[in-house]
DNA sequence: GGTATCCCGCACCGATTACT
DNA sequence: AGTAATCGGTGCGGGATACC
């Protein structure tokens, strides 16, 4: 594979002057689906990567469309190739995608998380990428696996499209692509999607989900592109409830290992031993896992896991698990787990709160409604 | 007077329809 | 059944226009 796409960026750069040679009686380049370095940007490049990523395992790949162009028509400024959720969109002028993008000299490649621009104007772009590059900025300054990406605006070419692409991208990577390695960018594209990803779960579907609603008053119609279609709504919120679960239950099965260990490390290998995971057999108990205390004295733990790092951590306590807290007392132990996601086990970040109740900041987010139906 | 925005025609593409 | 014509949708740059 490796030698495969080398050999289609070489060809890509070799051909692009011929490429984009303007037609005399036109005055400029139109698209040649004939042409090697139409293959090369349309159909073998992002054949390539639909295929390395597959063997990569990348995360929603079944979902997701490798799609390269060089523009329909007149021959764009420049190149894009976009890993396209399906759920989300099927054209890069519309929604947010992971994209690869060349600029007009073909001197850079950037990857990048982007969005939609057709029918937004170029300060309506950079409005709304502005904030996404906030959430992300402070996202990669965090991680260390992040370090080579910046919010910061590039430069694509100079021609208005150009500029709108630059103004969407909400966070890159910059390559020079004489020197593009293939393993780093495909790593870099799996890093790349779990983070945009992560931004669809938790900010984009609330973001297109309100917009959804205002656009049904008929104001605001300039930004229906941003907007997930509801009907594939349902998919992704699935999805993210799998992931959910996933999370959780690493969070808790790394738990129950640390609870081992220290218990062994304590000289308490009868303790250890007595470890339950409960949530695994029985729901409702308030708690994820009785263990012990060095002393002996019971230790009731409920988990909380979180995929990525995250400054503040947000999670969903029950009023059930909220109560047994408040009966258990000192036994019970609510247990923050961030960033399971890692490769790097000391990465992850584990804060234990000791009789939560009263320590903890909480909102109240769903109530029980009751109304007599005698009046 | 420079820049952002709107509108337009051209070219491509895939799907559908019409024709042999 | 196979192929040609057609059509709607889309993405491009350029020119006209609006706006500071």
């Amino acid at each position: 594979m490796k030698k495969e796409f080398d050999s289609a960026i070489r060809e890509l750069v070799s051909h692009n002057d011929d490429y984009r040679k303007p037609r005399e009686d036109l005055g400029y380049a139109v698209v040649k689906s004939d042409h090697p370095l139409y293959y090369a940007v349309v159909k073998n490049i992002p054949f390539i990567l639909q295929e390395e990523l597959k063997k990569q395992n990348l995360y929603n790949i079944d979902s997701i469309d490798v799609k390269g162009s060089t523009g329909d028509g007149k021959v764009g400024e420049c190149y894009w190739i976009a890993l396209l959720d399906k759920r989300i969109t099927t054209s890069p002028t519309e929604g947010m995608y992971v994209v690869l993008l060349f600029d007009a000299s073909l001197e850079y490649l950037y990857l990048s998380i982007a969005s939609g621009t057709e029918n937004l104007s170029l300060s309506k772009i950079k409005q709304q990428t502005e904030l996404r590059r906030q959430h992300f900025k402070s996202h990669i300054d965090k991680f260390s696996s992040y370090s080579e990406f910046y919010t910061e605006d590039i430069f694509l070419g100079s021609l208005p499209r150009a500029k709108k692409f630059a103004a969407s991208s909400c966070l890159h990577k910059a390559y020079k692509v004489e020197s593009l390695d293939f393993e780093e960018l495909i790593n870099d594209i799996c890093l790349l999607n779990d983070l945009f990803y992560e931004y669809v779960y938790e900010q984009y579907m609330n973001e297109s989900y309100s917009l959804q609603a205002i656009n049904t008053t008929e104001t605001l119609n300039f930004q229906t592109n941003t907007g997930i279609d509801p009907k594939k709504y349902a998919s992704l919120r699935k999805e993210k409830e799998k992931r959910d679960k996933v999370t959780g239950d690493k969070a808790e099965e790394l738990i129950v290992n640390r609870e081992k260990q220290l218990l062994e490390s304590f000289g308490e290998p009868g303790l250890a031993k007595k470890v339950e995971w409960v949530s695994q057999q029985k729901d409702g108990l308030g708690y994820d896992i009785s263990s012990f205390f060095p002393s002996g004295a019971a230790k009731y733990i409920e988990v909380k896991g979180s995929k990525f790092w995250v400054y503040q951590f947000t999670y969903y306590i029950s009023k059930n698990e909220l109560d047994v807290a408040g009966v258990l007392r000192d036994s019970y132990v609510l247990c923050l787990v961030s960033n399971i996601g890692s490769t790097d086990k000391d990465e992850i970040n584990i804060k234990e709160i000791i009789d939560p109740v009263g320590k903890i900041n909480i909102t109240p987010l769903n109530y029980v409604g009751k109304h007599s139906m005698n009046d």
